[in-house]
DNA sequence: CTAGATTGCTACGATATCAGTAGCAATACA
DNA sequence: TGTATTGCTACTGATATCGTAGCAATCTAG
C-alpha cells in the first residue's frame, strides 16, 4: 500500500507539529501540503480528471495527488463527479479566499 | 553549512516541479512550504524575535525557521528591524488576503 | 568584571514527504 | 478483438523537515 498521508487535521488536535490546534493553523497545514492548493486553483473552472489534474498541476506524481485527493475530498473540499473532480460548495468558498492572490501574485511576481 | 532551500522562485521559472511559472503558483510554491503562512501570521500583530517566532510556530525547529525566514525576506515579504522580525508593506499587503482565511476557518474547521 | 540568561543561529542524524517512473485493472471505443 | 484512456498502486531515490545539541554574541544582575 501507498503512504495513506498524515491524519487530515482536526480541531484541538495537533497540527502536523504544531500543538496549538488554531483552525487557522489546521487549515494552513492543510493548504501547505504540495499541490493542495494548485489541485483547488486547477478545479475553480470546472471538474478535471486525474490525468488532466495531474497535466495541470506539473505533472505532480499521482501518488502525491491521490494523497492530496483522498485528503481534500475526506474534509469536503472537492467530490468526485461524473465529470471528474470538481470543488464542492465548501471548497468554492474557499476558493473565493484564494482567487484575490491570484491578481496580486500577478503584480508581485514581476516585482522579484 | 546547512541548507539554504530551494532557490526562491521567480516569474518564468521552473517551480518546484511545476514548469507553468504562473505567478499564482509561484507563490503557492513559496507559501505551501513550512511555516511560510504561520509566519506571516504571526508577524502580522508585531515584530517577534527568532525564539519567540519559533515559539509562536509550535516549536518549529529552527533550521526550518531560519530558511524559511531567509526566503521570505530576500522576496521581500518580511525584514528584520530593531525589535526582531516584522512584516514589510508588501508582506503586509498579502497578510491582508490571507487574514480572511482566519474567519473562515473558525467556522469551517469545527464541522469537520 | 563575572556569572548567568537570552538570542540568533548552525550541525547533524532520523524521519517524513515528494518526485519520477513503471505498470496494471477497468472501462470506452473501434 | 485491439487500442486508448482513466484512475489509480508500487517502488526507489531525492529532498525537506524534525528534533536535539550546542555555540558565539549580546544583555543583565550582582
Amino acid at each position: 500500500m501507498d503512504d495513506d498521508g498524515r491524519p487530515v487535521p482536526r480541531h484541538g488536535e495537533s497540527v502536523r507539529g504544531s500543538q496549538s490546534g488554531q483552525p487557522i493553523m489546521v487549515l494552513f497545514d492543510l493548504l501547505s501540503r504540495r499541490w493542495a492548493m494548485g489541485i483547488l486553483w486547477n478545479l475553480s473552472e470546472a471538474p478535471r480528471t486525474f490525468r488532466d489534474l495531474q497535466a495541470r498541476c506539473g505533472s505532480a506524481s499521482p501518488s502525491v495527488l491521490n494523497t492530496r485527493i483522498k485528503e481534500l475530498r475526506s474534509v469536503g473540499l472537492i467530490e468526485n463527479t461524473p465529470d471528474g473532480y470538481g470543488l464542492t460548495g465548501t471548497g468554492r468558498e474557499l476558493f473565493g479566499h484564494l482567487e484575490p492572490l491570484g491578481d496580486w501574485a500577478m503584480e508581485w511576481v514581476p516585482t522579484l
